[in-house]
DNA sequence: GAGATATCGTTAGCACAGCTAACGATCTCG
DNA sequence: CGAGATCGTTAGCTGTGCTAACGATATCTC
């Protein structure tokens, strides 16, 4: 797959290699943790956009479609099974009536907390069998892993 | 997001927020490398069904859906539309007539390949920003990560 | 060997998620 | 006030997920 130097094991970390290794743990530990969301009885799309409503604070409905990279109508559906279960309400805008807020409900806040604390705990238990210089290794590691996704989002949208 | 000593940088590695930080982080990459995937004209379960037939080599249809964790029905119509598409192609096991074989066709492999590279190429841009230090350290975190994932893997699935 | 049982993949039928097109309501600007 | 832009919704299509049920094949048991 990469090439590497005859004789040489240790790798020059070779970017593209790196890039690709990332990716592909990235897509292996979230496929993991998927299993842990039934319990939410939420579907991912739900659990998601409630995640950016819960954390980001009241939203449009149009920015939050475009920060889920959806289209508004699949929003609107979304939203409303949110609302149905009582996770979510809509609110108008006195300002500009064409605008509906989505907020977060109490229960909203509580269902998102509690799976968000079911995925992370079953990471959490393996990332506790490292020993304080790996834990400070990966710690590093999760920084960097921040700083290029920060220059990957700042390098990305021009736009739209 | 996570609290700081009071003029201190350095955190003290707290495993339940690194997870939950890795975890953040994960999210996040996949949802911005997600965008990519629209060039393939390949939606998210079949070109994740494509790379595990890819990279895995021949697999019959129910291990895939296994691997997949998605229901054997399922995994019945995603194939039948990779089918469609050129992508891969059932093959009947001569030892047990009951299984299909799923094969990757060459065009399937070079369809995956491109999208893989799309979607990696935005990321090694970025990581190439990284000094040599840098790079060595998140190849360092990367490998932790990968020793977390088997370790969580190795932890979870006693049987089914 | 013959019948019961298990396994594999498919079909049928339901709910949800994604899209485009079209529309009503509202805001903004000339 | 009227023309155009913007926001959210509705309507109608495809694809993805499920369970239930079924036909075909293997395997186990007597």
């Amino acid at each position: 797959m990469t090439r590497r130097a005859p004789g040489k094991i240790a790798k020059k970390a070779d970017p593209k290699a790196l890039a690709d290794a990332l990716h592909s743990a990235a897509i292996h530990l979230l496929r993991t943790l998927r299993k842990e969301d039934d319990a939410s009885g939420l579907s991912a799309p739900r659990l998601s956009a409630l995640s950016v409503v819960v954390f980001g604070g009241p939203i449009t409905l149009g920015r939050l479609a475009r920060t889920e990279q959806v289209r508004p109508p699949t929003m609107t559906r979304i939203v409303t099974g949110l609302e149905r279960a009582g996770l979510v309400k809509r609110v108008g805008v006195a300002d500009d009536r064409r605008l509906t807020r989505i907020e977060a409900t109490a229960k909203g806040q509580r269902v998102l907390a509690a799976g968000r604390a079911r995925r992370v705990a079953l990471l959490t238990e393996s990332v506790r069998l490292l020993g304080d210089r790996e834990l400070a290794e990966l710690g590093r590691g999760v920084q960097l892993f921040n700083d290029v996704l920060a220059s990957m989002t700042a390098r990305l949208p021009p736009g739209k």
